[in-house]
DNA sequence: CTGTTAGCGCATTCAG
DNA sequence: CTGAATGCGCTAACAG
């Protein structure tokens, strides 16, 4: 005779005091084990790794989290991803993270400040050990927020301000400075400038400023510019390359506000029969791979995300404690003298 | 005897309990306000409401999700971040994510399904509401914690296989058949293939047979092959186009692994002076941006990166339970008519 | 409509 | 070296 036997849960949630009973040990001793904290002797540790094995037991991080007050989740709040710096940046951020077992938690604010509060919001309630953020453009109720959250506040790309608590990044005014200057050292006189909408880019407008600085310590000035108000994209630079170039056809070269847009210009050129550099010079910012491999290589200004996000972790965790004054870190730049300029 | 004192704590942590003593009312009526549930009266909601922003509280997330037995995260892992159309499947996920309050965890695999096990297994540790994973190799183990965890899984960008619970992405198999036999009707004749390494990319591989096979039915085959052993990128896709044609001077068009490779390969002609398509058609796979925007717009396939991580989201959401047999949902693809075949 | 109470699963004292 | 007890901060019944 059969007796009805209670179906097994569907998920008999197997929770460290299973494992314990399973092992015949107690609760904190598998908390150890699980851990790698403590001595524990090598028998019981065999023993209790074998109860894990046989009852497919996985810790839980959010109770562990509550009962340690630690959460092992990092906030990555960034525009967006549509712009490939993004993605680049987060792939050092995990590229940092590899070595720790911390978790990247990412938002995207979509370049609106309101929607950055929110999101902010959104992740301090994750107790994260820290907060890896693009840019200095915060309401004034994030920064308080950041403020006061007592963990690290790493904030990224840009290192033309005061940070909250620490900024990783380059100087774009500097960099756009240098463009300036690297373009008038190259016998260029006739300047045009191609952009995207500067409302959601501080970071380019900060560059146009250091180039227009340039120029004029030159006795130079921008002649001609076509500024979209759209975002960045390869489409967008190739109109407005076609626009500037009919409103001002003596120009002997064009900067623009990023790569995208300027392998948009490369693309025009190429389509319309323009020889790069002789008829019209082009030059860029970024340093993307695509643009390193056109026919001619884009001249350009080499930033680096990449290590931009593998330093914001690493400055993350130096110390959990934030410096006395905000601390700066300055990734630096380097112009890459393609063929286009 | 000594005694370690413990440091005054520098923020005095604000907590449920604080927020309601401040405001005069029980906990559970601010947890209520808080998660907007339940009928509270104006009144006390507005009262509650000032103690919130008084104090600055900011609820934990952590401690909600223990209690609630219910994580608000979602997990997500995709092989990287550097191949473009992986943080597009992540705009999808984001644009689906965008109403309901949860946050996706990203980890990355490096296309090595080890490290994928040990991502999954951290992922599961926070006990996320759903887990979104990109294709279908997973290891033995892999597997089965995806089977055991009661969540809904959801396996993206590929429907070539049986899903452990729901598939949403496009046929690659068919995706290249078509473009066999789209080639084959445009009156191409003599085939070449270059591609990238098939190791790391099961996708290309399944699109690799789609078009021997329509070949084959047509009577045809790839008369040359140029396949590295690196990832694919732009500057491999031109240095295997130059291969390809020093081996093979008599070939018509050429099939890239993606789109990526034939933007290299458009690259090589343009620089080589070779005019697509009449001396050598290119077609690509997956409708980037780029690709449309060249001098000529790249012929290709496009697939839909950005429904595939929106539909998914909507899928995990759907139903809290796993169908009774797996399910899968195409998201279709579609032949772009560019100007380079 | 609102307050009280008992856990959620684990880390962490503190004893043994 | 190991185990028992005490919350972490909150949600979810259950009372009122």
């Amino acid at each position: 005779m059969q007796h009805r036997q209670r179906l097994p849960e569907k998920k008999s949630k197997i929770t460290l005091k299973e494992v314990a009973r399973h092992a015949g040990v107690g609760e904190s001793t598998v908390s150890r084990i699980m851990r790698k904290d403590g001595s524990v002797s090598e028998a019981t540790r065999l023993k209790v790794m074998e109860a894990v094995r046989a009852t497919g037991y996985v810790p839980n991080r959010i109770a562990g989290s509550l009962a340690s007050l630690n959460s092992h989740l990092v906030g990555v709040v960034i525009p967006s991803l549509s712009n490939i710096v993004f993605p680049e940046v987060l792939q050092g951020i995990h590229a940092g993270l590899k070595q720790g077992d911390y978790q990247p938690v990412i938002s995207t604010t979509e370049y609106d400040v309101d929607l950055e509060e929110d999101v902010v919001r959104g992740l301090l309630a994750w107790k994260p050990a820290a907060i890896l953020i693009a840019g200095f453009d915060h309401t004034d109720a994030t920064r308080r927020m950041l403020v006061q959250s007592d963990i690290r506040i790493v904030e990224m790309m840009d290192i033309d301000a005061v940070p909250i608590d620490i900024a990783v990044g380059m100087s774009h005014r500097r960099a756009g400075y240098v463009t300036g200057k690297h373009l008038v050292a190259r016998g260029y006189r006739h300047f045009g400038y191609v952009g995207h909408d500067w409302n959601a880019d501080r970071r380019a407008h900060l560059r146009y400023e250091g180039i227009v600085q340039a120029l004029s310590d030159s006795g130079l000035a921008i002649e001609a510019h076509a500024i979209a108000e759209a975002p960045s994209s390869v489409g967008v630079g190739r109109e407005m390359t076609a626009r500037i170039r009919a409103e001002a056809p003596g120009l002997d070269v064009v900067i623009y506000s990023n790569d995208d847009m300027a392998v948009g210009g490369a693309f025009y050129c190429l389509g319309a029969g323009i020889s790069m550099p002789d008829q019209l010079a082009i030059f860029g910012f970024n340093g993307l791979d695509i643009g390193r491999e056109l026919p001619q290589p884009l001249s350009t200004i080499r930033s680096n995300r990449f290590l931009i996000g593998r330093t914001a972790v690493e400055k993350a965790f130096e110390s959990r404690l934030r410096p006395p004054a905000p601390a700066v870190v300055d990734t630096g730049f380097e112009v890459f003298d393609g063929a286009t300029a």
